[in-house]
Formats: structure tokens, C-alpha cells, sequence
RNA sequence: GGCCCCGUGGUGUAGUGGUCUAACACGCCUCCCUGUCAAGGAGGAGAGCGGCAGUUCAAAUCUGCUCGGGGUCGCCA
């Protein structure tokens, strides 16, 4: 061994010991004849000295010393002089005193500084990821991410669950998310695609008599990346026999609270989880994955804006639209400039604009609303009554802010649930001590695509509708509610589950209803319908962001808390993938590139 | 695929038509310095403003295209 002892961990109980440490030079201090260094591993910082007097060769060693050279000292622990103790530091009542200084290894300038509190462009910090994760902040996050995934395994190993390992290549479904695809040299012009998710493979682990299985599973998805989403995330996978909806959620339930109290001591979480329905959640937040750490819950104005005679309001309803708003508390000082921030915020999440209602402090009471009171477009064209009327409906008071947004209700939907939320951030609402998890329950099991007016599944095809429901599949779709629950965290959707279709006959009437033909069904599905034919036990599971966890347990994007993400047009700068490859690979898998540009 | 923001020494920013062969902080280099810990002091090097094409007497600043990063809508069962 290069070292006996690592940096964070002498104390004043060592003090007088002889100990060898390695690392990575944090930061040098040179006084001439007296220099500092702190060395640096993924325990923390500890202060090394080098003084002419203790060691005349370290000493003139130590003078060429730079940021991220790798060395090894040997010396002895001594208590700091009085008054030189640095209290940020875990090890900072003591330092070392250098007799031996061995360069490992230097280290050019790296290109930014291996510290947390800078910020870096996410190209540079990425093309320099292993510089990167010298940063503490990010070690954590790593860590941080094995001590979750661990407290997982530990939890399910310890109630039979049995972590069985799926192929990575396998077949393409081609609904959902698109591909990634890759070709067969034994099969030229044939592809294995990357799982989406082990879907099927669990289902069919549950025919094969596994029980209680989970994985943490690698998912890809050849989609456009966003801050939540990369081409590749983890997920715990997991699915039990013979269990009902309520059996899973309480599962799951038990298991992130486990994991988040071991993972964060100290944390604050709301137990048992809350639940809502999807209806509900839309209904009250906009959102099917709303954040609780805040109020500023949403109302619905359509009638009274329909009522009022205001020509926009008038052309939304009457269009089959809504009005909806939020209060956003204190807010009604609003400036001009800060209201057009909000409603560049309602446009680009697909609103045509942005109505506010701003009430001066200055008024008694909503029924006291003088003109003067209020500022607002809609001012001139809407009774004073109205507005009232609005206000006490969104539950505000004098000095707020009503934002309002009118269109189809999806957009009002989506533009109110994010200007919801940068209320909440620029208010400062958010405690960052608290997780908020939620279950999000009923969902309806179809939905009608507005382009192509066709029923597909919201989900899966294979979750099941309540059993009540069932008739409703032929008659009235939209109207079927699933045996299907999503797990919310902190205003992140985690992932969802469901109670899976184990009657042929009900998956048949599914897969009708979406409009698979019998060979369609056969040519994607046949193996997993067959295998259900050999006695399928019920069975119900769920999948869950082990990438979404992270972020909502730090607070930081996906990015931050993989290891080596890629950009958001799915490169990896460190290793400049995806590449082009030798012509001697592509002739051997029978593939000839067609140049389109470049 | 659409929309928005950003791109200036190694890093982060300022400069938004001429006074800019570009300013500041950190970093880097040299020298001084025995108690610093964002050490301090003195001095110094380092960019021609992502790229291309325009507009203009004059472009880091304006326009178009393009490349790269980020956000967002669509998309992501």
C-alpha cells in the first residue's frame, strides 16, 4: 500500500503518529520557507507542512508542488498552533508535519479548478469528466447513488425478492419510444434492439414461477434528451406473483422510505405517502407528477370568464377551451418586466400568452376591490364583480398576483404547472430538507390521440383495467380506468407500474381497441401471449427512476447524478460517441452508410 | 421537427457600431515572504471575440447561415 492512512481521517486522537497519506494536491500555499499543502483524496482535505527545519528535502520538494499532482508524504500528526485551527475542515485541529515527500505522478494545469462552488460549461466538464468527478460535490453524488442502489438490494434481497439479470440485446417492439437498434453480423441485415425497459422479460419471469423479482435495470430510448432524460437511464424493475394493486404500494412504499431515511439522515418525508388520483392531480396542480412541497394550487375560472363578455375569454370557452389561474402570494408589485419573464414562461411551454390580475396591497379586503386596486389587460372588459369573483375563487388577497392562462386545457395544464413552479423557486418555497413522494393513482387506461384520433395505451398494453371497467373497453375507452399508479417525488415523475393483463381475452380486446391486427399482435407479442397460455399467475410490478431518484434526492439534474451522461444531442464528449467505424466492421454486418450530408 | 437563451484569454464574466491589437476576477508563470487555509506582496504571459458569408467608411457589437452548449413544446407506452 501506497498509504496507511486517507486524508479526512487524522484527528487530535492521532496526534503524534507517524502516518503515509496519498493524493492529489488541493491547493499549495507557499510562504517562502514555510508551505502549505492541502492534499485531497475522496475522504476529504488534510493540511500538510513543510518547514525547512523538519525536513530540509521535502521542503525543497514540496516548492515545485502543483494543483492535481499526485503525491505521497510521510509525517507526523500534530495538533495546529493555537488559533490556527480551520474549523471548516473535519481534520483542520490537526495537520501534518511532511518528513517525506515521493511525486507520484505531476499533473499538467488541469483546464478548470477542482472545486464546487465554480460553474463550468457542461461541454468542457464532460470532455474532462474524470477531472470532474474529482470535484467533492460529485463524488458525493456517486456515492450518494451507491448507498441508494445498495439499500434497494439489501431491502428486496431480504423479503425473497431475487435480482435476475435480462438481456441487453433482444428484440424490437416498435411502439413507444424508438430504438436503438443493433445489427447482427451472424444475421446480416437483421437487428437486436436495446430494451426499453425488461417489460416482457419480467412478465414472462413471473410465468416462469420467479415470484418476487427486481433488477436494476438499464433502459434505452432513442428519444430527444432533455435536464430528466438521457439515451440510457436505470431503473429499479421489479415484479411480484400473486399480489393486488394495494400490495405493490405498500411495497414500494415501505422501500423508499427505507432507503431515503437511511440514505439522507435527517430527512423529512410525509408518511404514509399521499395519493391522488390523476384526475385529481390535473384538477389541482396541473400536472399528473405535481411537486407538494408548495400550495398555489390551481382553480378553474371558465365560467366566470365565459359570463363576463371578454372577447378572448368568450372565443377559448366557447372553442371548447379553459381558464384557469394560481395565486402566486405578495406578487401583485409585480414590475412589468418581471410579469413578461412569467409570461415568456407560459409561451414556451406552449400558451399563447399570459393574463394577470394584480391587487394592490392597498384594498381592505376582495369585496373592497376598488378600479384602482387593480392592474390587468382584462380590467377594461370584465366587470368589476368578475373580478371579484376570480379572486376569491383563486383564493387570493390584497397584494397578490393571479396569473391566468386561457386556451385547450392540456396547454393551460402545462403552462400553469411550470409557471407554478418558478413561482415556487423565485418565492423560495422549497425546502430543501424535505422529500415529497406521492402516488398518483386511477389512471385512465387510454388516451385518444388528438392527431390521428386513435386510442392508444397511456401506459402499457398490458395493465390491466379495473375489473368493473372492463365492459367500458369497446364502449366508452377513455372512460377505463387501469390498475395503474405512478410514484411522484418532488414534482418527478419516478416511474409507474401496473396489475398486467394475465386474460387472454381481456388483452385481445386491448389490443383491439388500439388497432393491432392478429398478426401485428403475433409478430410483437406472440411469445409472451403464448407463454401466458401456460398458466400466468397474476402478477403486478413497477419501474422506477434510479436517475429521477437522485435528482430529486439532490436537487440536481440528470447529468449530475450519472456518472458519464451525454449531451443533449446524445454525444458523449469524452469519448467523442457515437463515431463513425471501420469499413471492415460495416462490410462484415452487411450495412453500406447512405451519405446524406457531410 | 418548432421556439427561446448562451458562445469573448485556461475558467467565469464585462464590453452591444469607432476611444477595443479588448476589461475584470480566478487560474497560470517569475520573484519576495515561517502560520496560511479563497494566504499575501511585486511583476509578467496569455484571447482578436465559435465558424462562414454579408451590411457598413468602421463589426466582439448589426443581419443571414452554420457549429456547439443549455432550456422548452412536440416526442419520451
Amino acid at each position: 500500500m501506497l498509504r496507511d492512512t486517507e486524508c479526512g481521517e487524522p484527528r487530535v486522537s492521532d496526534v503524534s503518529k507517524t502516518i503515509t497519506l496519498a493524493g492529489w494536491v488541493n491547493r499549495r500555499r507557499d510562504h517562502g520557507n514555510l508551505i502549505f499543502i492541502d492534499l485531497r483524496d475522496r475522504t476529504g482535505l488534510i493540511q500538510v507542512v513543510f518547514n525547512p527545519k523538519t525536513n530540509e528535502e521535502a521542503h525543497r520538494l514540496a516548492e515545485n508542488l502543483r494543483s492535481e499532482w499526485v503525491v505521497q508524504i510521510r509525517g507526523e500528526v500534530v495538533k495546529r498552533l493555537d488559533g490556527a485551527e480551520n474549523p471548516d475542515l473535519p481534520t483542520g485541529d490537526v495537520e501534518i508535519s511532511a518528513s517525506e515527500l515521493i511525486v507520484l505522478n505531476p499533473s499538467k494545469t488541469p483546464p478548470f479548478e477542482i472545486r464546487d462552488d465554480i460553474e463550468v460549461d457542461d461541454n468542457t466538464r464532460l470532455t474532462y469528466r474524470y477531472l470532474d468527478l474529482r470535484r467533492p460535490k460529485m463524488y458525493a453524488n456517486l456515492e450518494l447513488r451507491h448507498r441508494v442502489v445498495k439499500l434497494m438490494r439489501d431491502y428486496l434481497d431480504e423479503r425473497g425478492f431475487l435480482e435476475v439479470e435480462t438481456p441487453i440485446l433482444t428484440k424490437s417492439t416498435p411502439e413507444g419510444a424508438r430504438d436503438y437498434l443493433v445489427p447482427s453480423r451472424v444475421h446480416p441485415g437483421q437487428f437486436y434492439a436495446l430494451p426499453q425497459s425488461p417489460q416482457q422479460l419480467k412478465q414472462l419471469l413471473m410465468v416462469s414461477g420467479v415470484d418476487r423479482y427486481f433488477q436494476i435495470a438499464r433502459c434505452f430510448r432513442d428519444e430527444d434528451l432533455r435536464g430528466d432524460r438521457q439515451p440510457e437511464h436505470t431503473q429499479l424493475d421489479l415484479e411480484m406473483s400473486f399480489v393486488e394493486q394495494e400490495d405493490i404500494l405498500k411495497l414500494v412504499e415501505a422501500l423508499y422510505i427505507w432507503v431515503t431515511e437511511k440514505a439522507i439522515p435527517g430527512v423529512q418525508l410525509q408518511k404514509p405517502f399521499p395519493r391522488m388520483s390523476y384526475h385529481e392531480a390535473i384538477e389541482r396542480f396541473g400536472s399528473d407528477k405535481p411537486d407538494l412541497r408548495y400550495g398555489m394550487e390551481l382553480c378553474t375560472l371558465s365560467d366566470l370568464a365565459e359570463d363576463s363578455g371578454f372577447g378572448v375569454f368568450k372565443t377559448v370557452v366557447g372553442g371548447g377551451g379553459t381558464v384557469r389561474a394560481f395565486t402566486a402570494p405578495g406578487c401583485g408589485d409585480y414590475p412589468r418586466k418581471t410579469v413578461d419573464e412569467l409570461t415568456e414562461i407560459a409561451k414556451s411551454s406552449g400558451a399563447h400568452g399570459m393574463m394577470f390580475i394584480a391587487l394592490s396591497n392597498e384594498a381592505e379586503s376582495i369585496d373592497a376591490l376598488e378600479p384602482d386596486h387593480i392592474r390587468s389587460v382584462i380590467k377594461s372588459h370584465v366587470e368589476l364583480d368578475t373580478i371579484k369573483a376570480m379572486a376569491n375563487r383563486a383564493g387570493a388577497k390584497p397584494g397578490d398576483l393571479i396569473l391566468m392562462i386561457a386556451g385547450p386545457s392540456g396547454v393551460v395544464n402545462t403552462a400553469l404547472s411550470n409557471l407554478r413552479g418558478e413561482m415556487a423557486r423565485r418565492l423560495d418555497l422549497i425546502d430543501p430538507n424535505e422529500v415529497s413522494y406521492l402516488f398518483v393513482l386511477d389512471f385512465p387506461l387510454f388516451e385518444l390521440d388528438p392527431v390521428s384520433e386513435k386510442w392508444g395505451a397511456m401506459h402499457h398494453m398490458f395493465s390491466s383495467p379495473r375489473p368493473e371497467h372492463v365492459d367500458m373497453i369497446e364502449t366508452d375507452p377513455g372512460a377505463v380506468i387501469g390498475q395503474l399508479y405512478d410514484l411522484v417525488c418532488n414534482g418527478i415523475e419516478l416511474g409507474s407500474g401496473s396489475i398486467r393483463i394475465t386474460d387472454r381475452e381481456i388483452q385481445e380486446r386491448v389490443f383491439a381497441l388500439i388497432g393491432y391486427s392478429r398478426e401485428a399482435v403475433e409478430e410483437r407479442f406472440g411469445h409472451l401471449l403464448r407463454a401466458f397460455e401456460y398458466g400466468a399467475p397474476p402478477h403486478g410490478g413497477a419501474g422506477l427512476g434510479i436517475d429521477r431518484l437522485l435528482m430529486a434526492l439532490t436537487g440536481q439534474n440528470i447529468r449530475e447524478v450519472v456518472a458519464f451522461p451525454k449531451t443533449q444531442t446524445a454525444v458523449d464528449p469524452l469519448f467523442e460517441a457515437p463515431s463513425r467505424v471501420e469499413d471492415e466492421q460495416l462490410e462484415e454486418l452487411g450495412i453500406v452508410v447512405r451519405e446524406t450530408a457531410k
